[in-house]
Order: structure tokens, then C-alpha cells, then sequence
RNA sequence: GGAGAAGUGACCGAGCCGGCUGAAGGUGCUCGCCUGCUAAGCGAGUGCACGGGGAAACUUGUGCCGAGGGUUCGAAUCCCUCCUUCUCCGCCA
């Protein structure tokens, strides 16, 4: 959410953002409205004033045995218009929530104006891709022949898009989320997390997922429960409605959970494999920051995701995400692709995003700086460390054989109990 | 699922036969004083949101005692609905 201050004093810099982004957004009717509410609530103010003076003088009249009765009569007609303009009020206030929290963020200066993902600026490219000297497979069939995933019978099960390890691919899996998540806590400073992966209206609201994004969600049949998207959601939740110590910040969480998505309007999309699907890992990084420093945290945001593709030697590059490809609550992101020689592309397998105070001015996550009388928004930041799912997938492709064994990346070995050759178990 | 109890400021905890309580008292915290050090002591301060005035320090108005309604001239205090927590019983991983 915007500040509506800013909007009011900042027009022309709000407007140009939106522009920037490609939204058509019209501030008049928002304005008029906005004005309407001044009006309302100045008139309430001056009448409530007037009804708490009287309502003294009338406790002191009785006190004194004075006849009160002109008063409270004068004041039932007070109230009674209060009671109207409450009403207005409420509805006015209704119709510029509404608005606001319906409003994207404003990109980042520094981010490339664009329609689309063609768009988005190169940053950098790790690691080579490896050339291999024989027909390779996608990690569907690779993982299918080797009997480690299942995806056919996953399907009965619950459906299309929608996994079932088996085997030494469940053992991967769960070594990628343990791998991942100790490198977060015991070298980069995160604090591990487990939420709940079901959550309410209001901790969805927070992050921006709602109101706008309702048909991306699952959602509880008869509760008002979400199935959560990513564990940024909850995660980034913790402090809501809370103010924060200055000198606990940044605070610094990674989460492992499950994620749900409807992935609505995707149909014929990805179809194959894991790329993308309605449940899938992934493993969470979020930072509740200062406003001063939230942009050098997104870098080592960046940088702590890239750990773990460099520590797993798979090939990279990062773009700087383009306005149209720009996330609802973030003003500037990072996209981290993997390379993927079964599509001969890169894939996106982590996203860093900087939401400013856009998701704390919503949720409500604010500090107190030492010395300063007013609380003040924190910023918010996330990013995957990395999705599980889509390593997977690209550990198949980048580390398959001739013979159709998979070889497992060194830094995995330990967690894989050894192994280092994933073989046909079927 | 059944029966009962409770939700007050950073925390504990009064108030709850309606008005002088934004809220006693205590703890904590901040600043100042005192002190050889530590502890203790003394003094002052210590919520959030929105609005008016002021360059600012600050000042002033309104709202907020789980949430939302209602009664009343006036509600933390009375009534209704909901939410949450706790205890006991049942069920259960």
C-alpha cells in the first residue's frame, strides 16, 4: 500500500510510476473522494467535541441539582446526526481502502521500463553449461526412466501438476530443503522458521496477495483459510501489527514450506515435468529491514540465493526484473535463472524482491528508532533460497549421463547419505 | 463436540452499582541527579492513528480498554453478535 500522503503531495512522481508500470489508474474520482472524507470527518470531530463538553456540563448540572433536561435534549439531535455522518464517513473511508490497497508498487528508478519477461535487464551469467556428448533427456524423463518420480501416478491422486517422489528423488528433494536451509541459518544469519502453510484473509492481505489475486490462491471450501503461495506470506506476517526495536533489525528469516497455486490461466504452459506445478517446495528467505537499509540488503539477498546454485555448480544468470514482469508489492527484483539444458534455456528459480514499506504499511510492521517519538514502516524483502522443485529439475538435466544415471552434486553428497550416483530404481 | 472462566497500556494488575479514568498501583524502559564500583536511592518522562496550529521544541482536537453493533445526553463500565485464550470432559496425530 501507498502512503496517501504521498499521493496527495506527490501526484506527478505516483502517477509517472504507474504510467511506468503500465497501469491506468485514475486519482480524480480518488481525490474527490478523499476530500469528501476530510469534509465528514472534520464536521464529526466538531460535533463529537461539542457532545463530550456538554455531556461534562450535563454530569455537573445533575451533580448540582440544576435542571439538565435542555442539554440533553439539544444533545440527542447532536448525536443523532453524528450517528448519520458516521455512516457516510464509513462508507467514504470504505471506497478509499478500496482504492488504495488495489494500487501497485512504485518501481524502483532503476528498474528497466518493459512490457514482458523479453524485456528484463541482463546483470550477470555464472558457470558454463556443460556440453554433453550424447542425446540428453528433460528431468521428466529422466526422472521417469530412473523410477524416481512418478508423475502419471500422481495424477491419480489428485491431478495434473502435481508431484510424487519416489525413492532416491524423495531423498533428494528433502536433501535440497535440508541442504538449503543450513546453509541460510548457519552461514548467512537466518533464523529458521516453520509456519503454518494455511493461513487467513488478513495475513494474505498483508503481502499483497489479496484482494487482487484471489483466483491464484487455493481456497478452503466454506472457511475463510488460504492454502499459502510461498512462505514469504506467513513469514513475512510474524510482526504484523507490532513495533519493532530498532536494534533488532534487519531480522532475518528462511522458511521451508510447501506452496499452492491455482496457476490460473496457465493452462498448456509447462505441462511437462516440474517446472510448474499446483504444490511444490520451496525453500524462503525473508528480511524485515530498516528503510536505510533495504536495498543493500536485497544485494546480499541476492547473493545468499546464489550460494546455493554455485555451491550446487549450476549455471546461472541474473536479470533485473522489467516494470511488466515487476511483482504487485515489489519495486525492484531479481530473478536468478538456472540453466536448463533439456529446454536449452534458463528458467527462473529464484525471485528477490524489495517491497519498501508497500508490504509493512499494509501489514502494519513498524520500528522505533532509539531516541526518535514515532514509529516508522519498516521495509520488507523476500526471495527464494531457492525453489525446490525446479533444483531438482535442473540437477537431473545439468548432472545426467550417458547410461541415464544421474550423478549427485558434491556439496549433496553428505545429505544423500553418501550416494553419489542416482541408478535406476525401477 | 459439551460445560465453565477470561480478554485493560511494553508487562503485571485495579476499575466493571455509567460521567471527574487514556485509564490507579507496580514492574520495565528513557533522561537527569546521586554514588569509588555494583546495588539501592531521588526527580522527570514513558501508547497508537488521524486532523488543526507552529520553522521547530511543542501544542490542540477526535478515536482507540479483543472486534463489530446497540442502549444512553454520556460506556472500559449495561445489552447483543463474533473472535481469541485458559480450565474440565469427550475425541484424536
Amino acid at each position: 500500500m501507498l502512503d496517501i500522503k504521498r499521493i496527495k503531495n506527490d501526484l506527478d512522481l505516483v502517477q509517472k510510476g504507474m504510467e511506468k508500470r503500465g497501469a491506468q489508474i485514475d486519482f480524480s474520482s480518488f481525490l474527490k473522494i478523499e476530500e469528501d472524507r476530510k469534509k465528514f470527518l472534520l464536521e464529526i470531530e466538531e460535533l463529537r467535541h461539542q457532545r463530550n463538553t456538554t455531556s461534562d456540563e450535563i454530569a455537573r448540572m445533575k451533580k448540582a441539582g440544576e435542571d439538565a433536561q435542555p442539554s440533553i435534549e439539544k444533545m440527542r439531535s447532536v448525536s443523532e446526526r453524528i450517528k448519520e455522518l458516521d455512516k457516510d464517513l464509513g462508507e467514504v473511508e470504505a471506497q478509499i481502502n478500496d482504492f488504495l490497497i488495489s494500487l501497485p508498487n512504485l518501481p524502483a528508478d532503476d528498474v528497466p521500463k518493459g512490457k514482458d519477461d523479453t524485456e528484463n535487464r541482463l546483470e550477470k551469467t555464472w558457470g558454463d553449461p556443460r556440453q554433453f556428448d550424447f542425446k540428453i533427456k528433460d528431468h521428466a524423463d529422466i526422472g521417469e526412466d530412473l523410477g524416481i518420480l512418478d508423475l502419471g501416478r500422481a495424477t491419480k491422486l489428485a491431478g495434473a501438476r502435481f508431484p510424487l517422489y519416489m525413492g532416491a528423488g524423495a531423498r533428494l528433494e528433502r536433501a535440497l530443503i535440508n541442504f538449503m536451509l543450513d546453509i541460510h541459518t548457519t552461514e548467512h544469519g537466518y533464523k529458521e522458521a516453520l509456519p503454518p502453510f494455511i493461513v487467513n484473509r488478513t495475513t494474505m492481505t498483508g503481502t499483497g496477495q489479496l484482494p487482487k489475486f484471489e483466483e491464484d490462491l487455493f481456497k478452503l471450501d466454506g472457511w475463510d483459510y488460504y492454502l499459502i503461495p510461498t512462505s514469504e506470506v506467513p513469514i513475512t506476517n510474524i510482526y504484523a501489527k507490532e513495533i519493532l526495536d530498532e536494534a533488532v533489525l534487519p531480522l532475518k528469516f528462511t522458511a521451508y514450506t510447501p506452496c499452492f497455486r491455482s496457476e490460473a490461466g496457465s493452462y498448456g504452459r509447462d505441462t511437462k515435468g516440474l517446472i510448474r506445478q499446483h504444490q511444490f517446495n520451496k525453500v524462503e528467505m525473508v528480511k524485515v529491514t530498516s528503510p536505510d537499509t533495504s536495498f543493500d540488503e536485497l544485494e546480499s539477498l541476492l547473493a545468499n540465493a546464489e550460494t546455493i546454485l554455485q555451491r550446487l555448480e549450476l549455471p546461472y544468470r541474473v536479470v533485473t526484473l522489467c516494470t511488466g514482469d515487476l511483482g504487485f508489492s515489489a519495486t525492484k527484483t531479481y530473478d536468478i535463472e538456472v540453466w536448463m539444458p533439456g529446454q536449452d534455456k534458463y528458467r527462473e528459480i529464484s525471485s528477490c524482491s524489495n517491497c519498501l514499506d508497500f508490504q509493512a504499511r499494509r501489514a502494519s510492521i513498524k520500528f522505533k528508532r532509539k531516541g526518535a517519538k514515532k514509529p516508522e514502516f519498516c521495509h520488507t524483502l523476500n526471495g527464494s533460497g531457492l525453489a525446490v522443485g525446479r533444483t531438482f529439475a535442473a540437477i537431473l538435466e545439468n548432472y545426467q549421463q550417458a547410461d541415464g544415471t544421474v550423478t549427485v552434486p558434491d556439496a549433496l553428497v553428505p545429505y544423500m547419505g553418501g550416494r553419489t550416483v542416482i541408478e535406476n530404481e525401477r
